[in-house]
DNA sequence: GCCCTTGTTGTACGATCGTTCAATAGTGTT
DNA sequence: AACACTATTGAACGATCGTACAACAAGGGC
């Protein structure tokens, strides 16, 4: 013990950290309370109790409860385009295992499971109403577009002609895979993960000449 | 006028309605101001001032406010679900010709609306942390696939063995348009509703052999 | 040891929330 | 014309919301 308390005040009452620190705490708690409890956690009681901290704080690193939201709108989308980013690094180097690698860890943990898309639903309820979040979606989407418009690129150099154009391509697979997250995260029953897998790969195979 | 009134107070201040007429005009105007507002729109006071009534008013005619919302699930989803089925009533009788229509009704107005999709979004984010919604869920949304997989199965009649087993087909089929609606009412700028039929009567292609 | 900076706390405020309930009033029946 | 029924109103309640702000305290520099 750096510092000896007596035994009915055993510490400070709180720990201090660096802005940023903080701001990051607050970040994955919000995420952590809007899985908890859906869009009732989007509150700074709750999201406060989740960080383990005051009501106050939250204000004083944020300006606004909807920055906060905003920031993180931006971190889960960086999660998810980081971790499938990271996932195609072990793939081998052709296009079309790097789609393989792509699909498995679309419809794997974490990204396959109900709490995850519960959150990016109430994202997407605000997306409307809040400039802040549109500001966020659309800087942050095209990252998730892009990565899969590249393999498709890359599959296109590789294996010829495909029968689609690339950007028409690119967002019937974008849809396929958000739709069958969003029908498997409704109703986990319906089909396999691996079911999911096999649509998408179909998907490309029928784009291969 | 069947009632004559002083110029100062011209008719009676409030009209009594049959239980389910206005129990109906609730459940509208639920939906309405969820157009209108966003999430925040789900509240009493706003639903209220939507419908003209009084606070009061909607306890009267729903034990909770869930249980209207619920209610307005509900009939959204059999809004959907028959406004597809009246699409295809014109439609020739073939399979293929009646999954042509059922894809440019899913890709016209009203259904491929930003205010629309708002308000799915919306309910998919009560979903998970409201035992009323997921009962009404349960309750419609068969009505949905049922429907795309009875033309999918016409369509396996008609036209020989089909690449794919039917329930896959169905589901995969489903998350291409409601993947391709998300997109396209989350950027309505990112590609044409023709494009999206377009991808959607080749994913029907590359399932006939 | 004291001081300074500033991260942190917790109360307070006004607004809005869902719900309750007594009073009101429209409408059909007698 | 008086009545009964009940749809409807609107005030009131306690709870919770987001934000503001004055007071507190942790941790580093001297």
């Amino acid at each position: 013990m750096k510092r000896a308390r007596k035994a009915r005040n055993p510490g400070p009452r709180f720990e201090r950290k660096l802005a940023d620190e903080r701001r990051q705490a607050l970040i994955e708690a919000t995420i952590e309370s809007l899985k908890r409890h859906g869009h009732e956690g989007l509150s700074i009681r709750r999201i406060s109790a989740e960080a383990n901290v005051s009501i106050g704080l939250i204000n004083h690193h944020f300006p606004t409860k909807d920055a906060l939201v905003a920031e993180a709108y931006r971190h889960f989308n960086n999660e998810l385009v980081g971790g499938l980013r990271h996932a195609l690094i072990g793939a081998l180097p052709a296009a079309r295992e790097r789609l393989r690698a792509f699909f498995q860890a679309s419809f794997s943990p974490p990204n396959l499971d109900g709490d995850v898309l519960a959150v990016w639903v109430v994202f997407w309820g605000l997306y409307r109403h809040s400039p802040d979040i549109q500001r966020v979606q659309s800087e942050t989407y095209h990252g998730y577009v892009d990565l899969l418009r590249g393999m498709l690129a890359d599959l296109e150099r590789e294996s010829g002609k495909l029968r689609f154009n690339l950007r028409l391509a690119a967002i019937g697979l974008t849809a396929l895979i958000d739709g069958l997250w969003l029908e498997w995260c409704l109703d986990p029953d319906n089909f396999e993960p691996k079911e999911a897998i096999a649509l998408c790969e179909a998907w490309v195979d029928s784009l291969e000449s």
